[in-house]
DNA sequence: GCGTGTTGCTACAATAATTGTAGCAAGGAA
DNA sequence: TTCCTTGCTACAATTATTGTAGCAACACGC
């Protein structure tokens, strides 16, 4: 659950170092994770259309992720409601968004 | 498992649609996967010294995530024995390179 | 040959995460 | 009120992951 300890150091599942880019490896290497900042990077989705884009998951996990990504502090819920990214998270979601382009080289290379 | 279906469309649990980039997402978004690469960054390594790499992760899913980066063709396993990465799992690692200044960045704001 | 150590890899049971379905309370509009 | 949406949760079934132990194959020194 990304639990922090006292200091503000994220002990995560699997990185007991407290490095952050494993703590952020870790976070991101959970299913949905970066599918659901993908598909909030154009615009906010409400919990429901979050579920649309991310192609009917179990709400169960989508919600445990949300509330992962949230105490991150990579995604908010709006006043008005619908999940948006914040400005730290639009920030991580241009960081690998060049993973887009890549995907489709790599799909040409090792695909058909 | 990232099977391969005749065309060489890839289904993935998660991503339905065909897309690559969902499919990578969901690749990618499997417990140790990224860190996998990460620890690949550098060097090709041995089983054994990823997996000390990787805080002792177990075997069984280091192989079955070795065994499916290998199906993408992101990782190889060298004549001498060794994991290292193949020029596409090269330019994949690179492109998600950013991501430790990124995770520096982040600790920054939102740890301590 | 013999041991000793490595390599990649697997079996197994216990535990944790994920799925899929159903449904809740709270709010808004008619 | 009813109808519809919002975010969110319960529950059991399924799947994934963990941790420990161990395998066969290969290379070394002896």
């Amino acid at each position: 659950m990304a639990k922090q300890t006292g200091s503000g150091e994220r002990r995560v599942r699997g990185s007991r170092t407290g490095r952050p880019i494993m703590a952020l490896l870790d976070l991101l290497g959970r299913r949905w994770a970066l599918r659901i900042l993908w598909e909030l990077r154009a615009e906010p989705l409400t919990s429901r259309a979050l579920r649309t884009a991310c192609d009917e998951a179990s709400p169960t996990v989508l919600q445990v992720r949300l509330t992962e990504l949230r105490e991150a502090g990579f995604v908010e819920l709006g006043d008005g409601g619908g999940y948006g990214l914040t400005p730290v998270g639009r920030e991580l979601c241009e960081t690998f968004m060049p993973l887009h382009r890549f995907a489709e080289r790599w799909r040409s290379k090792s695909g058909a």
